[in-house]
DNA sequence: ATGACTGCAAAGAATTTGCAGCAGA
DNA sequence: TCTGCTGCAAATTCTTTGCAGTCAT
């Protein structure tokens, strides 16, 4: 029950209700310790499967995804595939995207690192970097 | 017409019937100094908004664009508003957006660099890197 | 009680596909 | 002639929206 209250006030604390939905799928996310990699499609397939509860509509599957990435819960990455990926990581890091398996995983920080960052155009503000890395099978 | 022979031989080259529509299209495209940054529905309407000519249908828009991706003539550049993107400039180069004008510019590449390539995970090899900096109005 | 949230179905946007007819070689 | 290409419309895929009913506070 200790979990469950985390997952609320997390929710509460970010203006969001603790709906039976939003703590299932906060649950489902947020209590792993990797960081996970997914769409909606994906999330859809992952909790409703689970044959027991009942299903949770696909609207709510992305009414709740945008709640949370506006919340800074998620961050969002989009892909070769053109496709929208959500991330429970939600610092500043790059991707690499498996471009035939559509599998993004983390870069280690470590390993990566931009020189010369450029400037902006005149009157323009850097938001965010987007930095993806695309591979494939060896062979 | 010099310039016409010119399109027709890049295209024939690269395994293409150069029809009339390929031709307008090609034309269009590749007779221009600077790079030229488009979304299929902006050929679309830039094109077909010349009284004059036959209206070219949506789906040869769709068609020629990707033929010509294959061919090697365009760069495909997924952004922000989950859109693709063309670029005429098919050399490894980044990308501001301005995610409010949707508006995509190319980065000088001498003002830009990555440090520490990371490794691609085990059995993968490294494709190609997409870096897009996202910006928007100063203020 | 009163907003906010959910779920359904319908609508929307971007892109792809099937196929008959046309055109380039 | 013959294969490839075009154009139309329908189909697909992903995502958003409208709204009636339900739930959290």
């Amino acid at each position: 029950m200790n979990k469950n209250l985390k997952i609320e006030d997390k929710l509460r604390s970010s203006g969001l209700r603790p709906t039976k939905q939003r703590v299932q799928i906060a649950k489902f996310l947020f209590l792993r310790e990797k960081t996970f990699h997914f769409t909606v499609e994906d999330l859809d397939k992952l909790i409703n499967s689970k044959t027991n509860e009942e299903k949770i509509s696909l609207a709510t599957f992305y009414n709740t995804v945008h709640a949370f990435k506006k919340a800074g819960h998620l961050k969002e990455i989009l892909t070769k595939n053109n496709k929208s990926y959500f991330d429970t990581h939600t610092g500043p890091h790059y991707h690499f995207f498996d471009v035939k398996n559509n599998e993004l995983t983390d870069i280690n920080p470590k390993e990566i690192q931009l020189k010369y960052v450029p400037k902006a155009p005149k009157g323009k503000l850097v938001k965010d970097i987007d930095v993806v890395i695309n591979i494939e099978n060896d062979s």
